[in-house]
Parts: structure tokens; sequence; C-alpha cells
RNA sequence: CGGGAUGUAGCGCAGUUUGGCAGCGCGCAGCGUUCGGGACGCUGAGGCCCCGGGUUCAAAUCCCGGCAUCCCGACCA
């Protein structure tokens, strides 16, 4: 491609509204243009790396045995209804009305509509498995969209759904999705993690997280130096710790009562006490069941909420809210302690049962109480743990460190069981003659955050640094002509090696614009292609290309009439 | 949905306090000089000053209402 005909304009100045640097590189270097919040179009350089990646992912999916089949992205709301998720992605979605006053919404995702294809083609286990998937656009209004590509409200995904006899036949293709999917990432140069996580609004049981390790991703995840173990924030658990705040002696002093006057947050009780927050419980109330429930952790830590309702299930937990303590004087926020009379169910962390003279709240507005002792003081129901692992925790696995990195969640891969198939009436007949839902998995990887995500891990100072394979071109060459015959022999040559790069196959981004150098030279950085190749008069007079390796900045001669066989490789 | 801010040329911004010809840099077009790290000179094009209403002789500027965008938080796969 020649840059005197690509439809590109390079932006010297960052945009005024991205804040990350994958943002304002795509940005910068005309990839990408918002057309409204959370809304881009993608221009040409970006569409050829956005295309590479695609192109990456159906490689290996083909591989792994899954089939491609394109699902519509305007779905009637009448097949959420019956998941019921029409209302659990509630506002997310993007719903509107046909002139016939039908509803319906742009796909946020597509288990409902491939579950109900393969109900009505396949019913036999004979059928069975199949892994469906598709590289399609998908729509979620968010909140808030930001970062450019990473939360958008259009984004592109890969979406897989696999149909199974039996849990076991599911393991199968969910461990081969898993090891295609470290290949994808890999092939696009990312450093990721596969995280155990928490299962959020699809539903099912086991699942595992991608993540792009980057200080700018919206997660956090816990990974253990020692052994293999890691999982979202949300899902990690730590080893059982008694609490260093809290005290092994056995004869502590009855418990006592402290005024604690407008003092409703651990920081301020700690300071007016004197004592370090490790030494002071924190209670979270929820209601459970319609009962008031306890959460209690030592006063340094955060509740894991997720946790709280793993500990208490099957029945449903949720936080109080502020009508809650509206409605319930009798429980006042900021002095909660356990020791509460009307507390149905009191869940501590193992680190709080473990310790003892603790500083608690004593359900009075503007009190504390101070030595109490489990078991003594308070009572425990549960021993669960609920706090939100830290950097520095120990592994429940080997006991080593755990550490908590951000990450860019690029995949997430799901064991989903019979939920979508119940519902929709995906079932097969076993060889008996019996009928049984499909048990099924699904397997997503966002394309185009993973554009931005690439961009996050690859770029300098200077801009981007695409890896091999993702990048817009494999090469670009600049000519750089003055006016004169030497300037017409140096164009001349560059044309000749344009020419036969491309019969070589190679694929190259040729500079023939009536630039300056350093314009030349400014965008080529910007632009990030991996290898540049620049020819000029001196280096044309001694029969020598410049070859600039853009990721290193290594530079080298290269002979002109071997620069075709250096970069074909033949 | 709470808190904060912004909306002026393709991009980045000044001008708004104190009402009085619509500005600067980059980019874009033409001519000339340059030609190995975002060159220089001259000339020029380009505007619904977010939208609607009001005050005024006069509104980018003041008042009222709306919309959009961004940031922090909450929410979320």
């Amino acid at each position: 491609m020649r840059m005197s005909q690509l439809f590109l304009r390079t932006l010297r100045d960052d945009p005024a509204d991205a804040e990350i640097d994958s943002h304002k590189l795509l940005v910068r270097t005309g990839a990408i243009r918002r057309i409204s919040s959370g809304i881009y179009s993608w221009l040409p350089l970006g569409n050829r790396v956005l295309r590479n990646v695609e192109q990456i992912v159906r490689e290996e999916m083909d591989a792994a045995g899954a089939q491609e089949v394109i699902l519509p992205i305007v779905q009637p709301l009448e097949l959420w209804e019956r998941t019921g998720r029409d209302v659990a992605y509630g506002p997310q979605m993007f719903k509107f009305k046909d002139r016939r006053e039908t509803g319906f919404a742009l796909a946020p995702t597509a288990e409902e509509v491939v579950t109900s294809i393969v109900a009505s083609e396949y019913s036999s286990y004979r059928d069975l498995p199949v892994n469906l998937y598709q590289i399609n656009w998908k729509y979620r209004d968010e909140l808030r969209p930001r970062f450019g590509l990473l939360r958008s409200r259009e984004f592109l995904m890969k979406d897989a759904y696999s149909f199974h006899v039996d849990v076991e036949d599911l393991r199968k293709t969910y461990a081969a999705m898993y090891e295609a999917y470290e290949r994808i990432f890999a092939r696009c140069g990312l450093t990721v993690r596969a995280v155990e996580a928490q299962a959020g609004e699809i539903g099912g049981d086991i699942n595992h997280e991608f993540m792009a390790v980057a200080p700018v991703g919206e997660d956090d995840f816990v990974w253990c130096r020692s052994c293999d173990y890691a999982a979202n924030v949300e899902a990690a658990v730590r080893s059982a710790l008694v609490s260093p705040g809290s005290s092994a002696d056995a004869s502590i002093a009855a418990p006592e009562a402290v005024p604690t006057p407008g003092m409703g947050s651990i920081s301020d009780v700690a300071a007016h006490l004197g004592v370090p927050e490790n030494t002071l419980l924190k209670s979270i109330a929820f209601d459970v069941g319609g009962k008031l429930a306890l959460a209690v952790v030592p006063g340094d830590r955060e509740v894991n909420e997720f946790a709280f309702k793993r500990a208490v299930a099957p029945l449903a937990a949720r936080l109080y809210t502020d009508e809650d303590f509206a409605r319930n004087p009798a429980i006042p926020k900021g002095f909660i302690g356990p020791d509460h009379s009307e507390v149905s169910i009191v869940v501590a962390d193992p680190s709080v049962h473990g310790g003892q003279g603790w500083v608690i709240g004593a359900n009075r507005v503007d009190e504390h109480t101070r030595n109490a002792v489990p078991m003594r003081d308070f009572r425990i129901d549960v021993v669960a743990d609920l706090v939100i692992v830290a950097s520095g925790d120990s592994c429940a696995r080997c006991g080593g460190e755990l550490s908590v990195d951000r990450g860019i969640e690029v995949g997430h891969v799901f064991q989903l069981g019979t939920k979508y198939s119940t519902a929709l009436d995906a079932t097969y007949t076993d060889d008996a003659g019996a009928q049984h839902p499909m048990v099924m998995g699904c397997y997503g990887v966002g394309v185009s955050r993973i554009v931005a995500a690439v961009v996050e891990e690859h770029s300098d100072e200077n801009g981007i640094t695409w890896p091999e394979g993702l990048a817009p071109y494999d090469v670009q060459l600049m000519v750089l002509a003055g006016k004169g015959d030497a300037g017409a022999g140096v164009k001349d040559a560059a044309e000749r090696l344009y020419r036969d790069l491309q019969a070589a196959g190679v694929s190259v981004l040729f500079d023939d614009r009536d630039a300056s150098p350093g314009v030349k030279f400014a965008d080529a950085d910007l632009l990030g292609m991996p290898v540049q190749i620049v020819l000029g008069a001196k280096g044309l007079a001694r029969g020598v290309a410049e070859r600039k390796i853009r990721a290193t900045g290594e530079r080298d001669e290269i002979a002109i009439d071997e620069v075709v066989t250096t970069l074909s490789g033949r």
C-alpha cells in the first residue's frame, strides 16, 4: 500500500478524551475514530489489525474442532424472556421495537439463539458433541464506556458454544478451548494469566478468565509466587491465618464499653483508641432471607461479597442498603458488632475466630466494646474465608506468597451446565431412549479488546510496536529522495524494491509521500510496523538500504539486492 | 445513579471574569526554498462559537432550559 493513497491522517497531539496509551495511540495512528460514546469506526490500518486478530482466533478455533457460523445481531426479546435474562441483563441491553411493536435487542451475547438452533436441529446422543462459534459484533449499553476499545458499547467478540451429553464430555472440549486460548494469546503477543473466576450473569459452574497483565486493567486478580494458583479477586481465597493484630493471650479481661462519639469508621475508632486497625472487627450487614446476617472480618480488611454469598448459599444474600438501615434503627450503621440480638447468622473469617481481644461495635450509636473474645462475648455461626485477598497473604494451596495484579479480561471460558438447555428445551435422547438436557459450555474472546490490550503491552514513547502477525503491514518502506537526478534515481530504486517485496509476498506500507525525512521517520515509529526499510541517496550510492527493527531500535544495513530475500526469508 | 469538569475550524487550545470585527498552534491548499529524525518563507481556504429561548443597540461572552462528551465513584462480562 502506498501511503500517498492510504486513507490515513495521523495526529500529532493526543486526543483530549483519551486517558490510556492504547486509546491515545489507536486514535493518533488513525486506526479508529469515535462516532459516539463507546462506539468506534475502524479505519484501514485498524481494520487490518482487527482482521489479523480475527484470523488468529479463527485458525485456532478451527484447529480445536469448532465450526464457524454467523448468528443474528438483532435478536427477538421473546427468546431472552424464556431464560429470564431480559431482566438479568436489563438496562445493559440495547432494546428496540419494530414497526409491529415486537421487542428486539442487539446481541450482547448469543446463548439463547444458539441453544434454540441446536435444540431444533439435534436430538440424539449420536449428534453430540458439537461446538459452534462466531466472530461478530456485540452490544452492551455500558453505564460508563471508557478507555477507548477496552470498555466500548460495540465490540467484536468471538463466542463459542459447545453441547454435550454429560459433564465429562464437556470437560474435554473445555480443556481444548482452554489450550486454544493459550495459543491465541501467545500468537497475539500478550502476556496472559488464566485465573479461576466467579460465575457472573452467564451462570454456570467452573470458569476461567484470561487476564492480559496490564496496570490499566479493570480487574484485580490474585496469583501465587510459588505454585500455579491464580484467581479473580472475587473468587480468590487465602490460607486461614490468625490476624497479626490479635492477641493469643487466653486471659483477656472482661469486655468493656468505650464511648466513640461520632466515630462510625474503622480509622476513626482506631485513631481514637490508639490501636492498630487490625485489632478492630468490621461487621458488614447483609439481608439473608429477610433476616439480618453479619460478615465479620478484621478492621484492616475488606469483605468479599461473593465469598459471603457462597458461605450462606443456598440462601440469597444482598448487602444492606441505606433504606434497610433507615427502616431498622436497631442496626446502627458504623457501630454494628457481632453481638447483636437480632442477628440470624454470624459469618466470620478464620482470622476473626482465631483472634482475641477485639474491638467491636456495641450496636449502640457512639459506642464500641473492647476486649471482645469470640465464642465468649459474641457467637460465630459459620467460619468461612471472607476477606478480599491482598498482596502478602498466604496461598491456600501451598502457603506461598500471594500477589495481586491488574489485568484486562481478554477471554473467558465457562462450564455452563444445563441452565440454557433446560430453559430452551435443548434435549437429546440417550441410547436407552431417555431424554436429557444437553450439557453446555461457552467460550468468549474479546477480539477488539485484544487490539487495545496489545497496544498497552507493545508501545513506547514514540508510538506502537506491533507484534509480527498483528501489524497492519510487515514492513514500512521509506524513500528519502531529494529533487533532481539523484532524487529520481532513489525514487526509481524504491519503486523497484516496493514491487519486488510485494511480489515476494511481503506486505509493505510504502511511504512514497513527498514529505520531509523527519515526518516519515516520526510516522513510521508512530504507526509501528515491525520492520522499517529506509532508502536514501547516500545508501543507494553504496548499494545499501537501512533496516530498523521498530521494537528494539536495532539498525543495520542490507545490500539493496538482498533486501527481498532477507525480508521474505527465501 | 451520585460528585467534578468541558463543549469555539479536521486535531490541540485561547478568548467568557469586565458584552463591541472569530483567534493561535498543528493539519489542509497554492508558490518558492529545503530534503537522514515531526524544515522555512509568502499566500490562502476552512466556523450553526453544542441546541433552544431570553436580556441588550449589540451575546462565544450575561440569564433560563435542554443535549452531548470526559473524569472520579457506584454498577458490570
